[in-house]
DNA sequence: ACCTGAACACCGTTCAAGT
DNA sequence: ACCTGAACACCGTTCAAGT
């Protein structure tokens, strides 16, 4: 198995340029279920989920749509392939169930990140369960160290669930934030600009008697980044958590 | 305001049949926003968000596509209110601070069932905010009932964005398995069939030394259903918010 | 074994035109 | 004021055909 990638014909002795197949420009490299990921995360990045289609992918690559189907079966697998990318970037401490608590806390912010790095990816993980090596090696790791710490098989299983499920769905809350921007800047850098104002507009606009709560912490609704709000809501579902260790 | 929803002409005399324009068959009532979420929500329930399109919901409200767009600004405009006419199903009790557990276990069970209700709503919920009369209602409700049983501002506002996460992200789970039947039955009636049993049989194989939780375990992963890892989650979140009273 | 163009059956949205 | 057909610029997927 040879390791030049183009350009070799019989002996060694390189193609001129000019043999090269007429129109196609220069990075003609073998097309791979990889580098079709590869491209699907950069679209996927760039142009948000709705962005995303088989065409822009292939566009990507350089091939014809067609052809990400040799490679893949379709749309809905090449998501969940990249899903699993995904969580693959989650790195995992060896599980120490003596500090459970705050290995936890730990790949929480982590697969947080991995979440945030790339636009959309939170929206795309919802309504799938993007069963894969890396999944798997990521569940193994929640039940080593939460029955390590003497949760009892049940409730271990069930949080293990919940966790992803808040980690996804509050990375989710992020993603919206920075999904109406389409098409590139052309001045103005505010992302969501009115519906964000129209917002607070209304809710600053519902009548006092009938909407009390509302109207006299409204503020403290909208209070708080994004990290604060998760970090309330982690440390909330560990509480939860260590109520049920033996 | 005349009754009479057609064949009325000048003194009340009904016009003969034949005189309805030519080729439209019988219910030729005004098209309005209502009628055209009523039909969204069908479709929604019959066909799945997948299968949402404004010219299914066209054709089930007998009419052009474009007409739509008189009653409603685009898709995700019609998306929205569908989710807060839903959101409006869900019945609020008066709020008794003093039953604050049993009230929230309430609600948090009448929600999931007003997202269950309708195929795919739980996946349409996800990553917008249908900000409307009836998610304000709901949100002064939460306010209302928590800040009276003596939780403090800050955790009582994030909580409630937690809470609706919760039931929002856990019926969607529920959706995932209605999911792939399209076309009506032809015979067998298991849902998701051979992916469920691939996933199963996946999970089997996995090596014992390497995923010795998983192999040990795994039939805890997928015990219970939907119901009961429903209750564990909202119990652990009670018990978390618990430990907030003052 | 891998890639392709062309085709099929769809989409959301706009717009000039009708009543 | 409300509804329409036709058009535009897209979709995902298949399939016969190429190398």
């Amino acid at each position: 198995m040879t390791e030049h990638t183009s350009s070799t014909a019989g002996g060694g002795v390189p193609e001129p340029p000019w043999w090269n197949s007429p129109s196609r420009s220069a990075s003609r490299t073998q097309l791979s279920r990889e580098a079709i990921l590869d491209a699907a995360l950069r679209v996927l990045d760039r142009e948000g989920l709705d962005g995303l289609s088989m065409r822009k992918v292939a566009d990507e690559v350089d091939a014809g749509v067609a052809s990400l189907y040799w490679h893949v079966a379709n749309k809905e697998q090449l998501l969940v392939l990249v899903l699993d990318r995904v969580i693959g970037e989650i790195e995992l401490p060896d599980p120490d169930p003596d500090r459970w608590q705050e290995q936890l806390r730990e790949v929480a912010w982590e697969g947080r990140a991995a979440f945030l790095r790339y636009r959309d990816v939170a929206r795309a993980s919802m309504g799938r369960v993007p069963i894969g090596p890396n999944l798997v090696r990521f569940v193994e790791w929640m039940l080593q160290l939460t029955r390590g710490a003497g949760i009892p098989l049940q409730p271990a299983a069930w949080f293990g669930d919940l966790f992803a499920l808040y980690i996804a769905s509050h990375a989710l809350e992020d993603d919206i934030g920075r999904t109406t921007d389409d098409h590139g800047s052309h001045g103005d850098d505010d992302a969501a600009p009115d519906s964000q104002a129209a917002i607070g507009a209304y809710l600053a606009a519902l009548p006092a008697d009938q909407f009390p709560q509302l109207t006299e912490a409204g503020a403290a609704l909208a209070a708080g980044d994004s990290d604060e709000r998760f970090a309330f809501g982690l440390d909330l579902l560990l509480r939860g958590l260590a109520s049920h260790t033996d």
